[in-house]
DNA sequence: TTCTAATCCAAGTAATTGCTCGGAAAACTC
DNA sequence: GAGTTTTCCGAGCAATTACTTGGATTAGAA
């Protein structure tokens, strides 16, 4: 179950080509036509290598997946990671309301991936990229939590994170989902931050 | 895509055991070994018929799980109807908390097969049952708001509808599936009722 | 009973799947 | 240039898949 590496990183050059188009090759798939539609022929022929190239670097199909999982999941904690450092004093409304931004943002870059990967894969949410991922958003959640001082009101601290986290991670995919204007995103956007910052706090922010 | 109509309704009692019993089947073998183990030939071997018999109702493999995921929706809305109905005059503090405790119920009681559907299988949540059961509960969002008259404080009611729709879903159904004693669950549930109110009310209940 | 329609059966089919294998071509090392 | 390693290739295989078909069995109508 957690033995997801390829069979052999590439040496050269050429081949780092073909081990990264395969993996490009796979999310623009998934992307298309989801991952009942994932095939490793298709994926070849996408890639432009021959399916033996496909199989000198990947032991089977879930690695490539895996391989692309945590591709994907560190990109969105780094980005959150640099979000939260990009705050710096600009109280906590506003922080909240940057790092919603920001999640969303980067939630809506490569969309349909992510929904594929995490909402038609069963075994991406147990690989270790990902629940590593979630320890880390946690861990962001709490030093968020310790920035704010003594502004929130949060009875549970642990189980408020966890419940906050979820509804925050599922909502704010919905959103970068949502096939709708720029401008009606940034009002959701905007509105989910607001009942954020309530659930968080207790009252409304003073704007 | 809409067309998933069973290919013949069972006349005589024997077929429609047959026939329920093949549901039955791709419910428990969903349950068990999610989507991708699902297979026509296995769902008739567990149901205890042939794969003759199977294919002399349901024209396609996707029909059978149409019709299953149409039966799931359909008993949870009208589950969420009754629990609206039983609020009475409680106040909207116990009613909150009275609707959240029902959805983590009736999601805990087939928990894996509803996962299975709407997380691992793509065309589910396009289904009409499924889009048809996501405007009740919105139109059941939208009784609650009524029956909390101006307690409620949401300045943009559709948008925050939504929003606080899809937090629920999704952190519900979390919470059922989580694998912890049912204390800890129920205080999960009780500080979710507690943070949603906190939402939508703009601040505490007075308890 | 006789006739008809409904139900059941499971061996079999065509297509697709993930993946192997044997060897050719290209790139590094000396 | 010779030798070694890395990379590439794609025909093809064994297994699995969704689904068909032709006929046996049963239930209900006459």
């Amino acid at each position: 179950m957690t033995g997801f590496k390829p069979k052999k990183w590439p040496k050269q050059a050429r081949s780092k080509a073909s081990f990264d188009a395969v993996i490009e090759a796979a999310a623009r798939l998934l992307a298309e036509s989801g991952y009942e539609a994932l095939t490793t022929n298709r994926i070849a022929e996408r890639a432009g290598v021959s399916i033996g190239t496909l199989y000198e670097f990947f032991p089977d199909k879930e690695t490539i997946v895996a391989v692309l999982a945590e591709r994907q999941m560190a990109r969105i904690v780094e980005r959150m990671r640099k979000a939260f450092a990009d705050i710096g004093d600009i109280g906590p409304w506003r922080g909240v309301i940057h790092l919603t931004e920001a999640a969303v943002a980067v939630m809506a870059e490569d969309r349909d991936v992510h929904r594929a990967l995490l909402r038609q894969i069963p075994f991406v949410a147990h690989l270790p990229a990902v629940t590593e991922a979630r320890m880390a958003m946690l861990d962001l959640a709490q030093q968020v939590r310790i920035a704010a001082g003594d502004r929130l009101d949060l009875p549970m601290p642990e189980e408020d994170a966890w419940l906050i986290a979820q509804m925050l991670y599922n909502t704010i995919l919905e959103i970068a989902l949502l096939d709708v204007p720029p401008a009606k995103k940034k009002q959701f956007t905007r509105e989910l931050a607001r009942l954020t910052y309530r659930m968080a706090v207790g009252r409304d922010p003073m704007v």
